[in-house]
DNA sequence: GGCTCGATTATTGTATGCAATTTTGTTGGA
DNA sequence: TCCAACAAAATTGCATACAATAATCGAGCC
């Protein structure tokens, strides 16, 4: 029997698991969605068994809040979350640039001069725009060929777009391009301090310049403080 | 009903990933064991859909490797992976450490040195020392209350036990617990830069030290190689 | 009229059964 | 004796079916 292209990389179960980060990345499921495994299932053309098995997964990845038999949501991570979330990228990145400092290779470098240059035409388009600059920083991670430190940068990274989803300024260029163009120079440059000292800054800009709480995002309970301040209410 | 002890954390499908975990950490499970779905399912009293999902984590976890349609064996990282392994532990604890240094509660710097205490009682039993030298690092993890950080030093603690089980000395004390009392002593001092030059000695130690290669840990081609060469085969 | 308790419905959690794939054992030939 | 092709067994992958749990609605009571 002929396969089909979502098939592509192992069982159906991990075909199901793409299509649903990939859903939740590009925000057609917004944070706080219920996902019923039944109209998953029907809708993706599989069984109730390989849904739940991906949405584990994915709550284990910290995409989904699964709560005991009362169903999963697209995640919504709290801003002390997010916040913490950046540390540990901080940490791990850090690592990566030391990692690749003065060590790339010229089908590396073509590689991520390309992305940037894609990065940079695609400025407008903000969903595009999140994506790819987190493609830029698991390429990076991918380049040091360290599974564990691959593993949780990528885990972070799509993390980090859930969460600038959430909390990110629409106007704010959350991944400053030029920041990764400079990052890679230092990085061929062998320049390791400086790097690490850019990745740094990149990553700290985020949590400082697009991590602050917007209106909608509050809970309910702040939301209706306002109203009730207002009607003269509790 | 009444509920099986066993089932305390969640539910029956979490326990069956606990007690395959527990038993590969105490090597009741060697590495590159057959971990064949029915038979554990029969041994365990759950179906092997259950033993199929904790295999598949398991392996996410790093654990268990799992080959499609040709089973799960217990995991054996390559010496390689086992290196980057504690690279990325590095990044990881020093990071732990620097969010910890100087703001240990005296609760916690009491449950920190009662564990100290209980390392150096089990000095003699090589498996439970092991198991509570790892124990330490994952309690200073949980401290930093930085969910992401938490689980991913946990899961990193417990693939260096299983790379420790594989190509750890029988007679080096893999963990020196007086590096242990050290680091607290610097956290509980505040000299954040001293405690993460003493985890990382402590970590570096661990891959210098003990983490070279052991005989019975090469793989089948190269065990054979010599038997071959003995009997004057190819 | 509002509230509590109970039945109904919806949804998840788990077991079982069938199909597909791989591995092992066997038979025939060179 | 060795190798190849084939058949049998074992094991995984997945779907369906059933059981358990939580949410929803409605009736009776205060």
């Amino acid at each position: 029997m002929a396969k089909k292209a979502s098939d592509a990389g192992g069982g159906r179960a991990q075909a199901v698991h793409r299509a649903l980060k990939r859903a939740i990345l590009d925000q057609a499921l917004s944070p706080g969605s219920k996902l019923p495994e039944d109209s998953i299932g029907e809708r993706l053309g599989v069984s109730r068994t390989l849904v739940h098995q991906a949405l584990v997964r994915l709550s284990e990845e910290g995409l989904v809040d699964l709560r005991p038999n009362r169903g999963a949501t697209v995640a919504r991570p709290t801003l002390e979350e997010g916040r913490n979330l950046f540390l540990t990228r901080m940490a791990l990145e850090r690592l990566v640039v030391e990692t690749l400092s003065g060590k790339l290779t010229p089908e590396q470098i073509e590689a991520l001069s390309a992305h940037i240059a894609a990065e940079e035409t695609a400025r407008t388009a903000h969903a595009t725009s999140i994506r790819l600059a987190g493609e830029f920083h698991t390429m990076l991670a991918q380049m040091t060929n360290n599974t564990s430190l691959i593993r949780y940068v990528d885990e972070l990274v799509a993390r980090s777009s859930l969460i600038l989803a959430l909390y990110g300024r629409p106007h704010s260029s959350e991944c400053a391009v030029s920041e990764h163009r400079d990052l890679l120079d230092k990085l061929i440059a062998g320049k390791t301090e400086e790097a690490a000292a850019l990745m740094a800054h990149h990553l700290d800009s985020i949590t400082t310049r697009a991590l602050l709480p917007k209106e909608d995002s509050m809970n309910i309970k702040d939301v209706l403080a306002s109203y009730a301040a207002a009607e003269g209410l509790a």
